[in-house]
DNA sequence: ATTGGATGGTTGAACTTGCAATCACTCTAC
DNA sequence: GTAGAGTGATTGCAAGTTCAACCATCCAAT
């Protein structure tokens, strides 16, 4: 019943340099962002706050619906419902009933939360230098981009879809 | 006193390719690790688990020293007690306490264990192939492992040396 | 206008992670 | 041999994350 399509018989093994890249990555770029978040937490926000104040900072309004903010962030919806919670107490972000759908939240960008992205960017941004950029030539980077786009997108919304074995062809 | 290496002033701000690739990469890698994850979990393991597990597997005795295991795995030494911990109560793994350092702990993949990542590989297989290999070139795979082991290679041990701004010149 | 099915967001409890303190052992120097 | 520093690992507690259940509102169909 399985047949061919079962990933135990029909997926083929990483060769070596497939396996060599994909540790590479995984460790790789946990270690990046390891030390950025350590960096920033020094400062006062960890990547997951900085990411959503980044976000509110560059939305018209200084405000983001929780959903969509969601998305851009990668964090569910639970998750960043708490963490709002988390910034709010902290006065860096406020919670405002969108007037048009009054199921609807906006989470806004509080001057105070201006201030902090705006003091530590730099900090950031210098470390992403550091440890990123400086490393890697132009085309690196431009592979590098346009690889994790892709990726992305495939990925993106498709919340479901493809388990590792849906091998089960529909056609 | 700051002078020219305080960040605020003296870092480059990141032109727009730069930013983009630099963004592509963040909800990029987020987005595929999280899937892996998701898939992983749905069959008993979630990815660190995953990954602690193949690194022993690949480990001569099917044993590691903690500290090494935390090192390889990119996890700290506490989280990772707990974290075998938890293994352990699911009979994952075992400790052995090391007979010639006797502070020192084996991490003991169980034959449990083993069965588990033998028959989880091939999904997880499945799914690193479908997100991610399956989707660049050979060319940029390259780019990417590259990239990553040297950023690692330049991150790793180094746990302190370079916050963001330790711009003061030594010499 | 009412029902029923999305959609948007929150909540609480269980679980995981991080931090700092701690314990146990080793190693070096006296 | 013993004091003290250093290393290997664990612990408890606080903080963050997940999961599933939930409430409120909207929208489409009757």
């Amino acid at each position: 019943m399985a047949g061919l399509t079962d990933p135990a018989t029909a997926v083929p093994w990483l060769d070596e340099a497939e396996q060599d890249a994909w540790r590479a990555f995984i460790t790789g770029s946990r270690r990046l962002l390891e030390r950025l978040d350590q960096d920033l937490k020094a400062l006062g926000l960890n990547h997951d706050d900085y990411g959503v104040l980044v976000a509110l900072s560059e939305s018209a309004g200084d405000r983001m619906r929780m959903a969509e903010l969601a998305e851009v962030s990668v964090e569910s919806r639970s998750r960043l419902s708490h963490h709002i919670g988390r910034l709010e107490a902290r006065g860096l972000v406020t919670r405002e009933t969108c007037p048009t759908d009054r199921r609807g939240t906006w989470a806004v960008l509080t001057p105070e939360g201006r201030e902090m992205i705006e003091a530590l960017a730099p900090h950031h941004v210098a470390g992403v230098r550091r440890y990123l950029l400086d490393q890697v030539s132009a085309e690196e980077l431009t592979v590098l981009g346009s690889v994790f786009a892709r990726i992305d997108l495939a990925l993106r919304g498709d919340t479901e879809a493809c388990g590792p074995d849906t091998g089960v062809s529909p056609s």
